[in-house]
DNA sequence: TAGATTGTTAATCGATTAACAATC
DNA sequence: TAGATTGTTAATCGATTAACAATC
């Protein structure tokens, strides 16, 4: 089971997975099925059940999958039983609203350090943090050891303060900046720019 | 060309390829080929110019692109050479953070009404609006005309504000809220749980 | 002209679905 | 047992890539 043997549209699905089975655990519910899943996140059974089938046999036929179980599984296959550190850089609204958000700590996420390179902010407090200088993002995150970083500065500077992240040693950003990022091979990037959410959808209004 | 003959999957790339035109635009580069555009975002030029290919012949043999039409041509067929109304429900951190972002007005958006139910929230003022009732949510929107709205509520409420906005007559709904939303046929949606991208990330890290 | 690059066709590659034996 | 549902195989479907004639 090496990791690029499973296709990446693979593991894109498994946090959805995932999100939706702890919903039905939150509700209350033991088990579920490849149907009900499916259901629950617009995909079709077989799908669920083949793209389980990558990772081991996780269900019992006749009943379905025991959801704390899958849950634990998932888990573990996503390397989220687990909390990983994680920085923000730019402290504009989106970043400090992501410094604050709550919904990362029981899903394997904790911020641990926050970057601004405005006179104005850094020294200042945000939620818990104290907000560094961006000039010392190699150094700190270097010293730290983290791997992951969420990226929300202009669009002007994410190419420049990219090139610092991959410096320092991360090897996942989650990008708000409106722009697509040059980075090495093995450093991975997920978009998260909202225009760009909804250019994909205007196309289907009338 | 019927919208429907059109993969999905083409039409959710031709917001990247715009962006990244714009971008060279910015830069104050006048043409580009299907070659240098996508090695800026990660694609073959095969993929480029087929995904085009759907929807006209846009290049010159010789030459490439002319990126000045090229970005007109894109902005069409996407439909944001004019400006949508968006409403915003939710006013916490990332609600007011897309409220205040200053990316939308030149890619086609505009945020028009924001709701939440807090009555705290409801009559204050976040940037230049006025906080409405969320119980307003139905007759507002109709009453608008919008069609494009953004979710930033709690998971909780969540599926409960998509069915208000569905009646209200919104067509397409960028989630921030960590849940996969059930919607009828012709409702589109599109997910920006900040979790699952760090998620889809994980699996891949040392 | 010679070099570059398009739009398109056919070939390849990969992902999804349908079907079903196995079995809880 | 009978009904339900898994994991897996083979078939289908769809997307990407390679190649190249056309032509700027």
């Amino acid at each position: 089971m090496n990791k690029q043997d499973i296709p990446d549209i693979i593991i894109s699905r498994l946090p959805i997975y995932l999100r939706a089975l702890r919903h039905m655990q939150a509700g209350g519910k033991l088990t579920t099925s490849s149907q009900e899943l499916g259901a629950g996140v617009g995909l079709s059974a077989a799908q669920i059940r083949k793209d389980l089938s990558q990772f081991g046999e996780f269900g019992k036929q006749g009943t379905g999958y025991d959801i704390a179980f899958l849950v634990d599984q998932l888990r573990k296959i996503l390397r989220v039983e687990r909390v990983w550190d994680v920085v923000v850089v730019g402290m504009g609204d989106m970043g400090h609203a992501l410094s604050r958000y709550q919904g990362f700590s029981d899903r394997g996420f904790r911020v641990a350090m926050v970057f601004d390179n405005d006179p104005a902010k850094i020294g200042g407090q945000v939620e818990q943090f104290v907000v560094l200088d961006a000039k010392e993002i190699v150094t700190a995150i270097r010293k730290s050891g983290i791997k992951v970083a969420m990226l929300c500065v202009p669009e002007a500077a994410a190419q420049g303060v990219t090139n610092l992240l991959v410096e320092a040693g991360i090897k996942a950003i989650l990008n708000y900046a409106p722009i697509s990022l040059s980075v090495p091979t093995g450093i991975r990037v997920q978009y998260l720019d909202p225009s760009i959410g909804l250019q994909r959808m205007t196309y289907y209004l009338e």
